[in-house]
DNA sequence: GTGCTAACCTATTCATATG
DNA sequence: CATATGAATAGGTTAGCAC
């Protein structure tokens, strides 16, 4: 945008957005500014929206950097709080030499920034790496139309370096006649499953840092770069930062061309003894020729596995280092036995055994894409189990771990590197943006309304418009997705920008014109404040479910805009009705039990758990 | 139901800092 | 000088409230 022209001694009309100023810099407009401003900043400034700090603003002139001390009060105060409310912005304007409106758009900027970093590669960086820099590159061509497509794509030999995590943390060199090249292909999974991995993928990484040798820290690079590959295009940075992260520091993944870690290494999973026997999967004793792919219905297939070059070895982890892989590890590991003989044991299965492991908490990184997240998926309907695993996740994930990977990704591959051009430029370009399409002076707009979740919602819940009744004991559930349809392809139960299944519940207000956020504490703002806001205008009836969703702070309900209240980092779980009726509704439609109509809307969802239900081909 | 307001978001521009 | 960073804006969405 063009700022008016300099010269103005006094801007017109300010825009209408200009918050009023409350802090204690406030100062007339007209008035000179007495503040000590940052060395550099000049003051040219008669624009109204630079009068808070009028210093230095600049239509077109100069801007003015935030004072270091003024930038370490703000860190903190991001780092206490990334969406503070006008009250804490106050104080925060109290303590710098900004204005409020200025530390609004810092705050802002810096959640901006936040989320930047932490997005996932873009189509064209995944493109770039892809074509550039990779020997193992596939001759399919990088689909980055859709997430499934991108997926669908990467069954060539190349995609299977997308997940090979787990494995490789256990893993020696690749070369191992015995490993099992299967256990990647399990993971292609559609993107909305991705978050949970990424999860565990960034805390295996964190626990093998202290592994990971001079050699094997050489290598992260061209793990991150391998990661890439298999990335998807529209995923949304949240699915993204799952795939960075989950190759990007283990050790592990150095050494898996074809999955690297021995099965005999690993301690033989709980779950393998307390699954039943079909379930159980024999450990490969010869290299697997076979991988799994997804296939465009979401399905497993099992396609031949390409012989992938040799890769630096590793020496192979101790003991120590397989036993702090812990039992959900193992799991993982097991599981990927499994690629090879094609079913998966079905997900109660998978889960008693877990927590015949774990003991009554789910291990937080038990998490795996989509259609291995099984757990996360049942933990929707879970009512017992869900807050500690979804609390101890969210506490994985508040780490940063992610995002210092996903940085470390992009920089290890950014400008400089042929394999990712610099998009410094349009930093916010989205990472799955497609061409602008032609004759649209505007970038179309997502149709969120029709999103999946929004059909999901238009069909399984009240029409909140229309207010049409619906049968009162059916469970409805609300997909209250997380934002923009980028981000219901994270899909997820487990993280934030999942799919949350909300049974709403009639509330007691007449007529509440919008759902309240049931967790929300109400809002500071008074205009927020209002009686008609039952501090439980929802019941929740699975028990502890509602109290035990993932933490989605902060990033719940990204994008659109919308007053996200950061408090309420709860899934947002309601029901019409207690019984153990709504909870078999709730898992049929985790099973992808549901009408007709129905399930066009939630195919992804199904072709999700198909892989967990031996839909294998 | 509509309008207003506030808050948030993404996308973008551009000044500034940095190598 | 190219690039990265950060400040600022525009445009959009959503929610709460009042009418």
């Amino acid at each position: 945008m063009d700022l008016p022209p300099p010269s103005s001694a006094v801007s017109s009309s300010p825009p209408s957005h200009a918050l009023p100023l409350a802090s204690n810099h406030d100062r007339p407009s007209s008035s000179a500014s007495h503040l000590e401003l940052p060395s550099s900043s000049s003051v040219i400034d008669s624009d109204p929206l630079t009068q808070g700090s009028e210093l230095e603003r600049h239509p077109r002139g100069k801007r003015k950097r935030t004072a270091a001390k003024d930038k370490a009060i703000l860190e903190a105060a991001y780092a206490a709080n990334p969406k503070p409310d006008k009250a804490a912005r106050l104080a925060i304007v109290n303590r710098v030499s900004l204005n409020e409106k200025e530390v609004q758009i810092w705050f802002q900027n810096r959640r901006q920034n936040d989320r930047r970093k932490s997005r996932p590669l873009s189509p064209q960086e995944i493109a770039a790496l892809r074509y550039g820099g990779m020997q193992i590159l596939s001759s399919d061509p990088p689909t980055f139309n859709s997430s499934f497509s991108s997926d669908n794509s990467d069954t060539s030999p190349a995609a299977n370096s997308m997940s090979r995590l787990e494995p490789g943390v256990a893993s020696p060199p690749h070369s191992d006649p015995r490993s099992s090249g299967s256990f990647d292909e399990v993971e292609k999974t559609p993107d909305v499953s991705r978050e949970p991995r990424r999860c565990e993928d960034t805390e295996l990484r964190e626990r093998h840092h202290e592994m990971v040798t001079p050699a094997a820290k050489a290598e992260h690079k061209e793990n991150a770069l391998e990661a890439s590959q298999s990335q998807s295009s529209s995923v949304g940075y949240v699915s993204n930062r799952w795939n960075a992260a989950s190759s990007l520091p283990t050790p592990s993944t150095l050494g898996r061309a074809e999955n690297s870690f021995t099965l005999e290494s690993l301690p033989q999973p709980n779950c393998a003894s307390s699954t039943p026997s079909k379930y159980v999967l024999p450990a490969p004793q010869s290299k697997s020729r076979f991988r799994l792919s997804l296939s465009l219905e979401g399905k497993a297939e099992v396609i031949p596995s390409d012989p992938t070059p040799p890769r630096a070895t590793l020496p192979p982890p101790s003991s120590e280092d397989l036993q702090s892989l812990g039992p959900v590890r193992r799991l993982s590991l097991h599981r990927s036995h499994s690629t090879s003989a094609i079913t998966l044991p079905p997900i109660s299965v998978l889960t008693n055994s877990l927590r015949a492991q774990g003991g009554v908490g789910l291990p937080p990184r038990l998490t795996r894409g989509r259609s291995r997240d099984v757990l996360a998926w049942e933990s929707c309907c879970d009512t017992e189990n869900r807050e500690d695993l979804l609390t101890l996740q969210a506490k994985h994930e508040s780490n940063g771990s992610a995002i210092a990977a996903i940085t470390l990704l992009r920089s290890s591959s950014s400008s400089g590197s042929p394999l990712q051009p610099s998009n410094s430029g349009k930093r916010n370009a989205p990472s799955s943006r497609v061409a602008p399409r032609p004759g649209l002076a505007k970038k179309p707009k997502l149709s969120r309304a029709m999103s999946s979740a929004a059909k999901l919602q238009s069909s399984f819940s009240v029409n909140e418009k229309t207010g049409q009744q619906r049968n009162p004991e059916k469970p409805r559930i609300l997909i209250k997705q997380s934002g923009h349809d980028s981000d219901k392809e994270n899909w997820s139960p487990d993280e934030e920008g999942n799919p949350r299944f909300t049974f709403s519940q009639p509330t007691a207000d007449p007529a509440p014109r919008r759902r309240p956020l049931p967790w929300s504490p109400k809002r500071q703002h008074p205009r927020r404040t209002s009686a008609r806001n039952s501090p439980e205008p929802y019941r929740t009836v699975l028990g502890s479910r509602s109290n035990t969703a993932p933490a989605v702070y902060p990033h719940a309900r990204r994008g659109g805009g919308g007053k996200r209240d950061q408090s309420s980092p709860k899934l947002e779980i309601y029901e019409d009705s207690v019984g153990a009726r709504d909870d078999d509704e709730v898992e049929r439609f985790m099973r992808g039990e549901v009408s007709p109509s129905k399930k066009g809307d939630v195919d992804a969802v199904a072709g999700l758990l198909s892989l967990s239900q031996g839909n294998w081909r």
